[in-house]
DNA sequence: CGAGTTTGACCAGCGC
DNA sequence: GCGCTGGTCAAACTCG
């Protein structure tokens, strides 16, 4: 089990190796990282390509590939005046990743209890709904494929953990 | 037997 | 309202 308190992105996973604790097999995907969000604060640090950005959703710092070529933002906000308080801070609290993986089960430190699946419109892979399994923790993630290009899955985590890495 | 998953039903928000 | 859509619930099921 990993103790590491600082989250581990779910690009760390290697289809050979499914368990936290068993790097053995490990090895980054060509293009392992690319993340949505906050586009407002952090869009000069990422494309400074330094390879830490402190990841707003729970304080911890991601370990990413910066390079323009391999990083892309997903879902940009709506920046436009009508967005509420509220829905700012929605957003805020949501942060979506795209990693070239086969799997959908991504290691990104924490465990997760999945409560749902659905079709969604305007794509043939369905949408899996998850929750942090730790007690009282709010956090949830939703993962799919890439419409585009099924080879990505986008992993989009929504809320603050509560706890340090469990598992 | 307990924990996690599956799956259809249910619900809430939104646009018409 | 009404229907569509995305998100969640929860009973049944599976697996270790």
């Amino acid at each position: 089990m990993s103790n590491n308190s600082n989250f581990r992105p779910p690009d760390e996973y290697s289809p050979e190796s499914d368990r936290a604790d068993d790097q053995s097999n490990f090895q980054f995907p060509e293009e392992y990282f690319t993340f949505d969000g906050w586009l407002d604060d952090y869009p000069e640090a990422f494309m400074s390509g330094s390879n830490s950005i402190q990841n707003p959703v729970n304080q911890g710092n991601y370990e990413v590939n910066t390079s323009a070529e391999t990083s892309t933002f997903l879902h940009r906000p709506a920046a436009n005046e009508s967005e509420t308080v509220r829905e700012r801070r929605e957003f805020r609290e949501r942060y979506a990743f795209k990693t070239k993986s086969e799997v959908e089960i991504l290691d990104d430190g924490y465990k997760w209890r999945k409560y749902g699946k659905k079709m969604v419109k305007n794509s043939p892979n369905p949408r899996n709904y998850y929750r942090c399994s730790v007690e009282g923790c709010p956090v949830k993630k939703r993962v799919e494929r890439d419409n585009e290009d099924p080879s990505y899955v986008i992993t989009t985590y929504e809320g603050i953990h509560n706890h340090q890495s469990a598992s």
